[in-house]
DNA sequence: CGCTCTATTGATAAACCTCAAATACAGTGG
DNA sequence: CCACTGTATTTGAGGTTTATCAATAGAGCG
């Protein structure tokens, strides 16, 4: 049911991750080296919420949901993790579970290492601390933004925000207009916006109609995103 | 307007900041000489958010608060900061403006450093730059929390969880019951729980009719923590 | 073609915000 | 000590946004 392999390290394709782009060849060699290959369909976890955090993961090609759950199974979108990030590092270098779970929503191939290589490579290059770091920080940066919008703004501006955001991690232009090359439901829509999917669902028909989007399931294109930008910006 | 004061670091009382336990008290008095103490009264700004980040801070005493605005005005409260804590470093370690600002809400005495300073820090102490990270990290994770919050729990549950967290940051046992040691209006705790001055204001006196809570101006005191705790946990 | 999963749409209600107005409180200066 | 002033808080009425629930339609798949 959840095809999955787990090989020796091959480096083929996980050259242009950014979090190594300052390593030398040999040094980045090595450091993949050190991990451990894993490649999934869709739909499987490479981590679970809750669970004791053993390895990190870099994404080389495909695409991860981060999601969290509540007490009473309601679901929240983190983020998207896409090809050249890292993710489960937040809880690798602490002896904690992971606070989130690691889904992939298509097929998705990335390099694992457990805690104690992580450390080591750490230790190893200093810089690499401190470029975790920044990592990191961004992606504060990013929740502590969305916290103020979903405290601060209406439904309908944080769905255009969603999908902008979308937009811009996973566009490919189209005749139509920018397809964003994710499986997204109106569901995770609704779960990306902090909002339920019948609100979700409603919004979207209406940008249908203005024909600012096309949509069929699950799958969106954006066909006017300055309209969407206008409706994200002006209050 | 605003006394304040920044003076060559003297290191009286700086020992016990956790992000230094781990450093010889030789390596730690060097560290914190490399700073400059600033002594500021309440409502003062540490740095302002758009400003570019040229400092970073440890509070020795008293208490931050952590804001975001947005372009509408409507502020919201990311965290309190006391004693013992960082706060900045988020900034300093990237060329960016800071994405928060930092107001001090009583008196406070803390100790800076600038960019370059503490650069040189964490290339002479590498453990320091995995210091930081596991900092910022619960940050993150607390973050994500607040935003799962904010998206699935009503806003009573939300006033309840906000005055069990800063309870449990500057709670002090009175013969009343817990007594939160900041300066902390209607509007402060609307600003974290993420509603409005009013809606925080009618659900206070709610609790205080139960006899949960005693409040003042600007001054809170939890009678009834438990009775909090099952109105954050059942939904 | 039937099954399952996703999406749409309408009606209803609850939660919460907005605004207005009154009241309490702390500090200040006479 | 008291009136005064500015801020903090309370409370009510009314309206908006958005969630909830139910029922239906559509799309993809074997």
């Amino acid at each position: 049911m959840k095809p999955e392999t787990a090989t020796p390290f091959n480096p083929d394709g996980f050259f242009d991750a950014k979090i190594f782009e300052w390593l030398t060849d040999d040094e980045r060699l090595q450091v993949l080296r050190s991990g451990f290959r894993k490649q999934l369909f869709a739909g499987c976890i490479l981590f679970r919420q809750g669970e004791p955090a053993l390895n990190c993961y870099l994404v080389n090609s495909g695409q991860l949901k981060i999601t969290q759950l509540n007490d009473t199974g309601k679901e929240v979108i983190m983020r998207y993790v896409g090809a050249g990030e890292l993710t489960g590092a937040v809880a690798v270098l602490r002896d904690r579970d992971y606070p989130v779970t690691a889904e992939t929503v298509e097929e998705t191939d990335s390099i694992g290492w457990d805690k104690r290589t992580m450390v080591q490579i750490i230790r190893q290059y200093p810089d690499m601390a401190i470029r975790m770091l920044t990592t990191v920080l961004d992606r504060l940066d990013e929740v502590q933004h969305r916290y103020l919008e979903l405290c601060s703004e209406r439904v309908e501006q944080r769905i255009a925000r969603t999908l902008l955001r979308l937009m811009q991690r996973a566009g490919q232009k189209t005749a139509d207009g920018i397809w964003i090359n994710i499986p997204l439901s109106r569901q995770s829509i609704a779960d990306y916006a902090g909002t339920t999917l019948f609100t979700a669902s409603r919004t979207l028909s209406g940008w249908e109609k203005n024909n600012w989007i096309k949509s069929g399931k699950e799958r969106i294109v954006v066909v006017n995103p300055h309209a969407l930008v206008l409706l994200a910006e002006n209050a």
